[in-house]
DNA sequence: TTGTATGCGTTATCAA
DNA sequence: TTGATAACGCATACAA
């Protein structure tokens, strides 16, 4: 691999000089940038980015550290981040933690130590308390972590009552809520929050199953069917996202129940991947673009220094269909 | 940041000695490891990897090019290669390249710069020939690329005699095929060679409707339209991945065709994210799971400068559903 | 307009 | 068992 002195020795000039017309920095003879150039290509040369990393403190890496990126949630949302931060210059480093705390710590320790700029996470584990780690920008999705890392998410209790009101609307009163366990701080709280005010508001009892989201199909099967079973009189299913609200409807017609006829079901996050593969799902819709652009946008105030806003709730909307 | 130097001071010691701590590297007193590791402890001292980076000459980083990871194959297959490079040490760096042929060539020309220590391409943009570059280990999924790459793929060519044969036995004789631009070197012109054979073997007439997969949906919408325009008594497609099937049984449904009775489909690629979603869709599986293993230990191979074979591929099986 | 010397934070060689 | 120093490849302050 030639270096920055090899050029320099080939075109008869300094590093600093070579430097400079990489950089386009100061005055320069056209003669010279011929020459430099010349030599570049003559030798196939490539700066170190590493060496510059180095020297600039800074790598033009960004972390994303979410459950995974199989999910069509998290890779349309994946894809836009990236799409973003390749716009604004920077390079994405993957990490997926999906039912596996141990590797979250192991990013988190890892990235922190300025191998990446900045960090987005949406993952989920429980029991990570490391972000308090100063210096790094982070920016949340969809997911509390402490006070001073800003949260970008969708309106989620807006989703939450927009999805109860109309499966109420469309004549159901045994509604069932999934969502995840309780006790995990996550905006998506909000739209159990949403479900059960409606639910009072129409003198209507809310009954929320609670799902881990880092789980097998196989183990959410197990609680699914425990709706139906403990409930065979449910009319209404507004599930925790649209994954879950398909393997719902499926085990639904096991239990002889058809939908929408016999069973209404409303889901969750609205990706173009779901919405093209099962478009009669009625669904909530997360703005996924725009949740990107925002969390790139915040992340680069964090990284200049501004100030942000704690949280930044983004609209939802209805995808009207067929199941509710 | 503390550095190094800082811990030195600290703990009375000099860098060397700090650092072998550290890389537990010869002789030390518990007296010194203990006030190295008290000194760590109270700077919050964590290592810089950048510099490590530097003087080591190498990165633990694999670059990933794919088209996109929204698309369930390349989601799937991205978390499949994670896990296994996360296993092996490696973090990842991703590039979606999908519809911007410019922006794959930045990425490989940044990437080929020490950036990462290797690289796993399996986008599919033409007209780029940077590929050549010496010195950086690269693997290629379901593309081939110049000669001394290594290829891995599932067995086209089986899965396409495997979805074709089911076809005819299903009683089609109209079948047409889609599949990417013939002039794309892709292993997955031996499934059109494929269907090509098996329909000459039972005297029937091939044809291949060719689709751009970095296109959008609504273009394909009209490539689609057109199999049904010109070939009003098609009995049967066999779609080039599963979501380009969904898309065409929804179509059909607007020519008034009902799959299966009036029209069989088979996709190919067999997510576990379609095959959720989408149950009755009968598909050509690909060992996703496998391709990401061989892919990591051939990439390894390369590292190791230890010699490959030049394809490798893996075995498919048939989703045997309803569509066709 | 160009060159010299220094530092970015780490690891390794060699000497003590 | 520990320390001084050079090297990794680059970019800048300062000098010429």
């Amino acid at each position: 691999m030639p270096k920055l002195e090899d050029v320099a020795k080939r075109a008869h000039l300094s590093k600093t000089t070579v430097s400079r017309v990489l950089n386009k920095r100061g005055y320069l003879s056209q003669k010279t940038i011929d020459k430099v150039y010349q030599a570049i290509e003559e030798l196939d040369y490539h700066p170190n980015v590493v060496a510059r990393q180095l020297y600039k403190n800074k790598t033009d890496l960004i972390g994303i550290l979410l459950p995974t990126v199989a999910n069509p949630f998290f890779g349309e949302l994946t894809a836009a981040l990236e799409d973003r931060l390749y716009q604004q210059g920077f390079k994405v480093l993957i990490g997926n933690s999906m039912n596996n705390p141990q590797k979250e710590a192991d990013y988190l320790q890892q990235l922190l130590i300025k191998q990446v700029d900045g960090l987005i996470v949406g993952a989920h584990n429980q029991g990570i308390q490391q972000y308090r780690h100063q210096g790094l920008p982070v920016v949340a999705i969809d997911r509390v972590m402490n006070q001073d890392i800003p949260v970008v998410a969708s309106d989620n209790y807006r989703g939450g009552q927009m999805a109860t009101q109309r499966l109420i609307e469309h004549g159901a009163c045994k509604i069932i809520h999934t969502n995840g366990p309780h006790d995990l701080a996550t905006p998506a709280q909000r739209r159990r929050q949403a479900y059960e005010d409606v639910m009072h508001a129409h003198n209507l009892q809310p009954i929320t199953y609670e799902v881990d989201f880092n789980v097998s199909t196989q183990v959410k099967d197990q609680v699914f069917r425990r709706i139906f079973e403990e409930h065979s009189n449910v009319e209404a299913i507004f599930a925790s996202n649209d994954t879950d609200a398909v393997q719902i409807m499926q085990l639904a017609s096991q239990y002889g129940r058809h939908v929408p006829e016999d069973l209404l079901v409303i889901g969750y996050d609205g990706t173009k991947m779901v919405r093209e593969l099962v478009p009669q799902l009625t669904t909530v819709v997360q703005p996924i673009d725009k949740m990107a652009r925002t969390a790139v946008e915040i992340l680069q105030k964090r990284l200049h220094k501004e100030p942000t806003d704690k949280e930044y709730l983004l609209p939802v909307t209805l995808w009207e269909s067929q199941t509710g």
